[in-house]
DNA sequence: CATGAATGAGCGTTCATTCAT
DNA sequence: AATGAATGAACGCTCATTCAT
């Protein structure tokens, strides 16, 4: 039983050996042009081996993107676990949350978008597609959670929390992949930082404040 | 000189020719699986021909973004100039153009999407690059301007009207992204503009309405 | 017009132009190993030009074979046609004229009768394998027409004349197959010669000849 | 001694488990497309395993076309050692004989064919070829030898009976060939048997029966 | 200007074989 | 003896681009 336990974990730190090279090789010559055998050199194994623990390029691709995406998923489920949070708390932890998100990997973040946007993303197998698309869909589904109780329906009787989330999301996304790949990590995270802040004020007040009617309704009145 | 301007115009419709064709074939086949035969073929030219009208496949490619940058610009031009709108109004405006935009060419607006935040943007012709980041900036900057004087800088110290410019852009970028490719696109443009209206009233009454301080101090006070 | 049909006849030029080369390399590495490449050298074109003529490797086999089963074709088309022969002067037409399909290409004939005996038949376009299966069974039809008024129907209640079709290419293709392709053509055309001799005497002597009741009867009677 | 033996045994039956599992591997895979993974996978061993039975692919599938080829000559030679029967008897015998064969494994037989008409067959270990080609000629031998004292020599004043068996072998091989490989074993095997009847009355007819000078003479006596 | 045949570097992937354990 | 992870050469095919006509 030993024997089996360390020839898996061997089994795992071969994948991520793999995937970490793959995040090397993608991060200098770009997602498109990095080639398998640029991949199997950084990893100092051969093309063929790589096909030992991903079945096509794609597949690592995705694989990678789906760290991510689990990372995500994770911070995400504990923060709709966190109960006793007021709904300015919940954005300030959403937010840190998201930026946390993109610092774990900057650059695997953008592929997934990218991926996600992609013609070539209906090329993968299935099962893969199935699971990356489930997980976006159970993380939304936690960000939409946290704002079941979190604004007030009469202000915004159209807007369903699936829908907010989808928004927010969408910011993130816009934002991420706005920022420059010129590899000046430092330099995009702070300006995504700024940017985050700002997007996640705006939406801040824009939901939980009263809105001007309300506000202005009882002077008419 | 007639004889010059008729050549210049003949050529200009050249190029629209292949863009139009370019286009039509991006919408069928996808944007990475279209090839310059494809696009020749559509075009009823050889692919020779293309070559004389466009440096490279990036070159017809990106130029076809510039179209819809440049219809951008124009409405944000054009959005810029009307002085009498207040706030609430602007933000109104701006959602109509971004939407027109979005309808101008949803294929195309993603794939300028794509290209920006892509590695293959980087290898384009300089030129080109230049003039689409040029192009970017001014539409970017005509938004700004719409906010030198739409937003209370006592409740926003810290966010310049190209700050939010920004933020307004990179929502739009991730709600279009998000966007499925999947052809249906009246569902499409339904969705989007779901998006579209609610992230602008989160903006809009982010932005505009005072905020809980300033509700509060009067009683307060 | 006359551009038009010298473009096809430089066009049809460089399909031979390669399928001598694919000939030649063929015979000298032998069917399975011979590459792309092989090809396009010998041919002195590129690679990629072969695709312009043929779809693909098997494609580009396949051809190879359908010259010559086109040819096998017409002889027996031409066999059939011949009305005022007996049936000894058609079984010698008949084994003349399998010689010179076999003299006409012997390599070619083995990879042909080697393909169809092969998985890797059923993995050619649809339209190729059809157009290979029509054209046998079309030739088949011809020598069981050669047979229809050939042989006596009470002496062979049941054998049809397809069947005969059948089994006098079977032998011819075990005969070819038999040979081996070790390059010494003159040798085996020799060989397979004396080889069809003896078998065609076989069964033109069982086919036509009085059988032995037939002879006996009288004595009996 | 007695565990040399036993291993040896041993030794012998993994050969024939790992024969075994390629037989199944190659008749639902096809031929070309079994790989050793796969052979290995059914015997339930790992792939370097198969490497101390057999010294490569070819070897392996060589060794499985020799079984056959043995089987085959064991019924020769039986064959050939009863001396009692007359032509017509003999005929009969090794035309069941030949059926026998087909059905002990097509498959492999039209591999073993296949083998041998095939550039692989020239990239086998000289030994392998050396024996597979000595057992066909041996097998060959025993036909021929059946026919030493069957047919009239002054009927047939060149064809001597090496010659006829190398017709009959060819003839068979033909058939077998001829067979489509579409995995309906019954249909196959009733059509071959359907083939070999007539293919073998031909043959007897065509040997054993007086030629029509021979039936013309009573008129010259 | 326009053509379109030709190019050829480049890629993802396979699989028979090896060898350290 | 048995393993099975690793190998790496090899291959078929694509397609943006060029250039002689």
């Amino acid at each position: 039983m030993g024997i089996h336990e360390r020839k898996e974990r061997e089994k795992e730190r071969r994948r991520q050996q793999i995937m970490v090279a793959a995040k090397r090789v993608f991060s200098i010559k770009g997602f498109g042009r990095a080639t398998m055998e640029d991949i199997a050199n950084e990893a100092e194994l051969s093309p063929g081996t790589l096909y030992l623990y991903f079945k096509s390029k794609d597949d690592l691709c995705a694989s990678l993107s789906l760290r991510v995406l689990e990372y995500f998923f994770l911070r995400m489920e504990h923060l709709a676990g966190e109960k006793q949070l007021d709904g300015p708390q919940k954005i300030a932890s959403l937010k840190k949350a998201l930026f946390d998100v993109f610092e774990f990997d900057p650059l695997i973040l953008k592929n997934l978008f990218f991926l996600q946007s992609n013609e070539a993303f209906q090329q993968l197998t299935p099962e893969l597609m199935d699971e990356i698309n489930a997980l976006s869909a159970k993380a939304m589904g936690k960000i939409a959670s946290l704002f079941e109780s979190g604004f007030d329906p009469d202000q915004w009787p159209n807007l369903h929390p699936h829908e907010l989330a989808q928004i927010i999301w969408a910011t993130f996304y816009g934002l991420v992949l706005w920022e420059k790949s010129d590899g000046k990590a430092e330099v995009n995270k702070a300006h995504l930082k700024k940017n985050l802040d700002h997007a996640f004020e705006i939406i801040e007040r824009g939901i939980f404040v009263q809105n001007r009617s309300a506000i202005d309704e009882p002077i008419e009145g």
